[in-house]
DNA sequence: GCTCGCTACCGTACGGTGTATCCACCAATA
DNA sequence: TATTGGTGGATACACCGTACGGTAGCGAGC
């Protein structure tokens, strides 16, 4: 069986699932694969565009939602379906909003977006959809990062309190116990509970509210 | 004049501004400074925790917007800065969200967020402010991220349209050209024109409105 | 005063990376 | 048969972060 571009990105993937975007090279793919690490040159040009090739893969899933009934739904959905990507995939969010996503996938989830935004109240203009279009990705992008973040450091921590304190605790509990940052404090001590799921929904279901509103004109 | 952690991450902040992150490297740095390599050791752990010491360095530059009169105008000072510095280093794109940022400046940035949100009408509790805080930094994050990422691609193609069309046409106008992607065709090709500060801030005003606006009880 | 041990600096070296280049082999054609 | 073209592989280069061994200076004890 031969290479193929898709079969390099398909393993790629799953080292960088593995072991994240630092322990992956071109050499452990090949290797992976049972080749000398200059073949995969022969598909790909770069390791760039190897990684383009991982995220457009990745953007295939996202896409498969598809089209829901109303505007809204379409984009909850796709907002969702790229926190859950992100989540299968903590890589992917390293490069989210990071590159220009101009996959044929990457694409199609763009459209999906943008028509069904175009369909909202308050979005008149090419103009009012080029604001709203950027605020929903930007949200999208900034929660999916500050997630994958919480969850790694958690679990090189450790998720309960003891470890948890005692790895970060000698530092960043000496760092609130000055006092000096009390609503931080407040936030680490009692703001833990919260489920993730939850605040993401919530506050894209805020978000969306507000950027859809129609103003006074 | 000896070393310190402070002329260190001065230089390091100066090489990643002029050859961003991928640029940046131990070695560059020492040679910059005059130095083996290996002296940087006796001042930093490690590479990351170099990073960890320029971004605090930005993040104090951030600091010193200080306390506005009201939690809204604090907060929107915050956010500018932010911005500012972002544009300013780059690379600060490249981390935000991408690592916790515990440095005690970064800390105080977070703190003057937090307070004055916590003074936002609409945020009772402390799950509330979690909620905002996490929907503001997300929005913030993901907006410079986006912008940085779009003026790099600008300054890689050239401004003027022949050379966007030059560099990215024969790829991207070709898969616009496919039909498939109308909606984004035309944010494309009408969309450019808008001033990304002024998008940032409208956006900004606009969600600052939508999470701090009382909700049905 | 002399030696000894310790500390602070330094260069070298190792294992890894992305990638350019060259080479050996093998099939098909003149 | 001789040649050529292409294909897969190995080697090589420049660079990276960092572990490690050595060395020179210097203060303390006999």
């Amino acid at each position: 069986m031969p290479l193929s571009r898709e079969k390099i990105a398909a393993t790629a993937i799953r080292l960088a699932d593995a072991h994240g975007l630092d322990g992956l090279s071109l050499r452990k793919i090949a290797k992976e694969l049972g080749v000398g690490p200059m073949r995969l040159y022969d598909y790909v040009i770069n390791k760039s565009e190897l990684l383009d090739l991982m995220v457009d893969v990745v953007y295939a899933r996202i896409a498969e939602v598809g089209q829901r009934s109303g505007w809204r739904d379409t984009v909850l959905a796709i907002a969702h379906a790229t926190r859950d990507a992100a989540l299968d995939h903590e890589w992917f969010s390293d490069v989210l909003g990071g590159r220009p996503h101009l996959g044929p996938h990457a694409l199609a989830v763009g459209e999906a977006t943008a028509a069904a935004l175009s369909a909202a109240p308050g979005v008149r203009d090419i103009d009012d959809l080029q604001r709203v279009v950027g605020a929903l990705n930007a949200f999208v992008i900034g929660s999916v990062r500050r997630e994958v973040t919480e969850r790694r450091t958690a679990r090189s921590t450790g998720t309960d309190e003891a470890a948890f304190q005692a790895s970060l605790g000698p530092y960043l509990t000496r760092m609130l116990k000055t006092g000096r940052y009390p609503t931080v404090a407040r936030l680490v001590i009692d703001g833990a509970h919260l489920n993730a799921e939850d605040t993401f929904n919530h506050n894209l279901t805020t978000i969306l509210d507000g950027i859809t509103r129609r103003r006074r004109t």
